[in-house]
RNA sequence: CGCGGGAUAGAGCAGUCAGGCAGCUCGCCAGGCCCAUAACCUGGAGGUCGUCGGUUCAAAUCCGACUCCCGCAA
């Protein structure tokens, strides 16, 4: 059985941990994950979801270091690594450096939630949505010190459908890095595989998203706001401010219609809609009011003064 | 005990500060108008004002407790 440290933290991480712990080929030695934050409206401390997930798997060894240089950690670690095979990251969300890379014998793997070299960086299912892509997919690779800039040994397509949200890819994505972990593991530290480097000059780049990037900006067309609104699905979300408040808008069409200014308020059929750039309008079919439940454009129109 | 908002007719909301007839828009039902309607006109039905208790001549409104829902922050 090969030795394997996993180091993971949110949802997208625990159908990989799964299929590598419940895998003959594989002994998972341990798992890294972020400390227990406070989470939700009452603020109550909740486990990272790998946590959770490997206390099920009946994994003992788990650390939550706050960081990598904790002294505790660093002993441990440096005990542990190098009788590892190799670690294998999947959203842990932390850098790492380079003494760090070269603890186990063969290095680290990661998961990408990305057709690498596109959308290297923090948040690439969001970005294959927002820019259109037509499909996205996961990435199996090495981990250099460059962000996502490692050699890849395997990868897996899917189609990005036209009412895909992060959510729904989030979720394929999350699965078909599951699937193709544990046999790709095997092949590489059987030296079956080799890792191929990527092509840099086809490298794109995504940020960290944040609650900003969710404000609607009326200057671009409404076709691109649909997509954002979808690849910002459950977060930060595609959201506007209407005398002050904040509305969310979850679910919304695009027209092509020309006249107004774009950002002016209009009603069409009655629903509420938004002219966007390039003579496009938004139409607002669901929202969500500050502090109010979800509701459909028509009836938010019913009890809200709108034009 | 992280901060804050909300619950009123089937839906969306006003009314609460300053107690005094239960309101608005839409939908629904009936009728009318029109070549036509997601348009217009007339009439109608539909309410334990989240729950429990308190104050008062009188509570959607003031006080207390509770239940449920949500925004922010992390």
């Amino acid at each position: 059985m090969y030795r394997i440290l996993f180091l993971g933290t949110p949802e997208f991480a625990v159908p990989s941990l799964r299929a590598l712990a419940t895998d003959e080929r594989f002994e998972i030695v341990g798992v890294v994950t972020q400390p227990d934050r406070h989470v939700g409206r009452k603020g109550t401390i909740t486990p990272p979801p790998i946590k959770v997930a490997a206390q099920e798997l009946g994994i003992e060894t788990i650390k939550q270091p706050e960081k990598l240089k904790d002294e505790e950690f660093i002993t441990w670690i440096e005990e542990i690594g190098p009788t590892c095979d190799a670690f294998v990251v999947v959203a842990y969300g932390k850098i790492f450096r380079p003494w760090f890379l070269e603890l186990p014998k063969k290095g680290l793997v990661n998961v990408h939630a990305s057709l690498l070299p596109r959308w290297r960086g923090a948040s690439p299912i969001n970005a294959a949505i927002a820019e259109g892509d037509e499909k996205s997919g996961v990435s199996i690779m090495m981990i250099e010190e460059e962000m996502d800039a490692g050699p890849v040994l395997a990868m897996t397509e899917t189609e990005i459908a036209n009412n895909e949200t992060a959510q729904t890819l989030h979720d394929r994505l999350s699965t078909m890095g599951a699937d193709l972990l544990p046999m790709t593991l095997a092949d590489y530290l059987e030296g079956k595989i080799k890792p191929t480097s990527q092509n840099q000059d086809l490298a794109t780049y995504c940020k960290m998203i944040t609650r900003e990037d969710g404000k609607a900006d009326w200057n671009e067309p409404a076709e691109v706001l649909e997509r954002k609104l979808r690849a910002y699905t459950p977060w930060p979300g595609l959201w506007m401010e209407v005398d002050g408040k904040r509305i969310k808008i979850l679910a919304a069409d695009p027209i092509d219609q020309p006249g107004g200014k774009p950002g002016d308020r209009v009603s069409i059929h009655g629903e509420p809609a938004v002219i966007c750039a390039d003579q496009t309008v938004l139409i607002l079919k669901e929202v969500q009011p500050e502090n109010k439940p979800v509701m459909s454009g028509a009836d938010f129109l019913k009890g809200n003064a709108w034009n």
